[in-house]
DNA sequence: ACATCAAATGTAATCGATTACATGCTAACT
DNA sequence: AGTTAGCATGTAATCGATTACATTTGATGT
């Protein structure tokens, strides 16, 4: 074997090189690349060969400089572990890299210090865009997002009072249907199990139980309403608080505010003993993957997250470019109950 | 309600705009943000008081454009919804975020296009260096990343024949030691449900789970060892096969490359009846939260996930500000057995 | 009182691309 | 032939910060 040779990578080509290479002037060069069709053929395969021979890429930074533009959007996200955001991210991450944005994922994770530092980067221009996941404006202790002169879109949780785009479910009425599905299996005992009582989705969510139980004629019993903060633990909580119930004053269902907490739940109800669904339905929320994967099947609302990113995406695109700002754009997309095993009608139906 | 008064953003103010108003030049604007120990008191306070009262921010672009940095590093990873890489990603970000570098995710979900754009973007010069978490170095048709110029770090996936660092587990021993457990459980037929068969992990832990029967003396047989990919999916279809097999032939124990195949592997063989861990004891790899949330609970290898994302991340920071170069630094981090529910000794043991 | 030196600040070149405007050239029309 | 229109290309300003080098100022030593 010989030694492998490796060309040593001097300075980057810069324009200047190709424009010498190739016997033209920067601009040129610029323009070969920008707007090939206003060059004529020869100097364009000239200079597209000076290109290649020098292995020429323009530099980003000298681009942005000059264009005011950074071709990079920041998508803030509350945790990056949560595999529901990580889905968005997915439909994000494809519509905005397939039109060539690169992206900064500012994974929030609940500390201030960050919000701040990636809010000092959008508004020192870092970024053109923000797409917003985490239910509230960015704030840094001198600045605000909405003062960085981007454009800025919401997905997942809305965000009141504002007059960017946001692109979301109907909460409500989504949640509405999830507890309407316990009412027409026969259910009357049905327990909500909720999210943490200061988010919009939460308080959403409720709504929804609270509608349909009344659509039902069924009265919100305040004892039913279980606190929980949309993590696996507190779910597990939950069951512990339902388990420590006398089996004649234990709900029948139960609606939880996400697909975890409904997981964490299940668990602890069955280590106990309990049948799901024959003991006790569980309706989720989110339709994350595992809900699919555990025991039983979850049944639960199944959120576009991929089409919810792409969405949301394709509407900060059209304001990074076109600059229009349709006053107050809310975009609801369709979210589906999806039927599965954890549900099913009480043992002594009415 | 008045109507609410902002500030219309005029064009963000430069370093000549607080020079201007601090009377003083901009050069003296530039050292007092960068070096306040070289300019004298008053000038500092003159200096800060304008740049709060313009709301000045440095200009990244022209910035990084003089000082030929970006501060931004790209994170290559072969799956953003995995919930695996994740969570080495938070390691990542916490330690990258706090150095005051930002990331661009590059989630190649298998696409060579996505691959392409961003070694492009690399070798484009915006990012000052580059995680692989994905067991390869990055191509475009034209340019490979080793020729960008930028450090390179590989984490969790090994990458042979690389002189860059590299921070990984041992996954030869971890496996051997995942199969001796079961071993020690006195089980004596052990299946394998593998990876695919060209990825670098599977192929070390298949040696692992070679080496641990050699050591008990038991003789491999190559109709115990499953196929699969890492998926859920694949986890349910070698369940089938398992299933398939009569009772007696049934291997009472498996080790499976990663843990969402073993959780696919067990929802199908408890559907189908089969009692986990007393007809099938089965051990995972990588102590995904999940592997806490299934029932049972899953016996698994556990990967420091932060850490690996922790430790490559500061290692790269280290080549980015250095330049230092130590050939092939070859980082392990301890992984370990965390014993749970879903193994114990086979029901008629030896 | 003058030379010398250090500290503080200013001047201007520089990073690498884009692009408005200027220039040169050809072809077409009167 | 002379004028003009229009195309292809070149010249040079520009984006906004950093920093080497130049200059000013004041203190210190003799």
């Amino acid at each position: 074997m010989s030694k492998r040779t490796r060309v040593i990578r001097q300075k980057t080509a810069k324009i200047a090189d190709v424009a010498r290479l190739a016997g033209v002037s920067v601009a040129t060069v610029s323009r070969t690349l920008a707007r090939p069709e206003v060059v004529i053929e020869e100097t364009r395969t000239r200079v597209l060969a000076a290109v290649r021979d020098t292995g020429y890429t323009p530099n980003i930074s000298a681009r942005n400089l000059r264009v005011r533009k950074t071709m990079v959007v920041l998508v803030a996200v509350p945790d990056i572990a949560n595999p529901f955001f990580a889905e968005v991210l997915q439909g994000i991450d494809d519509t905005l890299s397939a039109a060539g944005y690169g992206l900064i994922i500012a994974n929030l994770a609940g500390s201030p210090e960050k919000e701040a530092r990636y809010v000092d980067l959008v508004c020192a221009g870092q970024a053109d865009g923000v797409l917003l996941l985490c239910g509230h404006v960015m704030r840094s202790p001198d600045r605000d997002l909405r003062d960085a002169g981007v454009p800025l879109v919401a997905a997942c949780e809305y965000i009141p009072r504002e007059s960017f785009p946001q692109v979301t479910i109907n909460n409500v009425d989504t949640a509405r249907e999830a507890v309407r599905h316990l009412v027409e299996l026969g259910h009357t005992s049905i327990a909500y199990l909720s999210g943490p009582n200061f988010n919009i989705l939460e308080q959403q969510r409720l709504e929804g139980y609270r509608q349909a139980l009344h659509d039902a004629g069924i009265a919100t019993d305040a004892s039913l309403i279980l606190p929980g903060d949309f993590t696996f633990r507190t779910g597990v909580e939950a069951g512990r608080t339902l388990l420590a119930l006398k089996p004649a004053s234990r709900p029948t269902a139960l609606f939880a505010a996400n697909d975890e907490m409904a997981i964490g739940l299940i668990k602890t109800a069955r280590a106990a003993g309990l049948q799901i669904p024959d003991d006790l339905s569980v309706v989720g929320f989110d339709g994350i993957a595992y809900a699919d994967y555990c025991e039983p099947t979850l049944t639960t609302i199944v959120q576009p997250r991929r089409d919810l990113g792409a969405t949301a995406a394709a509407e900060l695109i059209a304001l990074m470019t076109n600059g229009r700002t349709e006053p107050q754009k809310d975009i609801k997309l369709p979210a589906m109950l999806m039927l599965r095993d954890s549900t099913r009608p009480p043992r002594r139906s009415g």
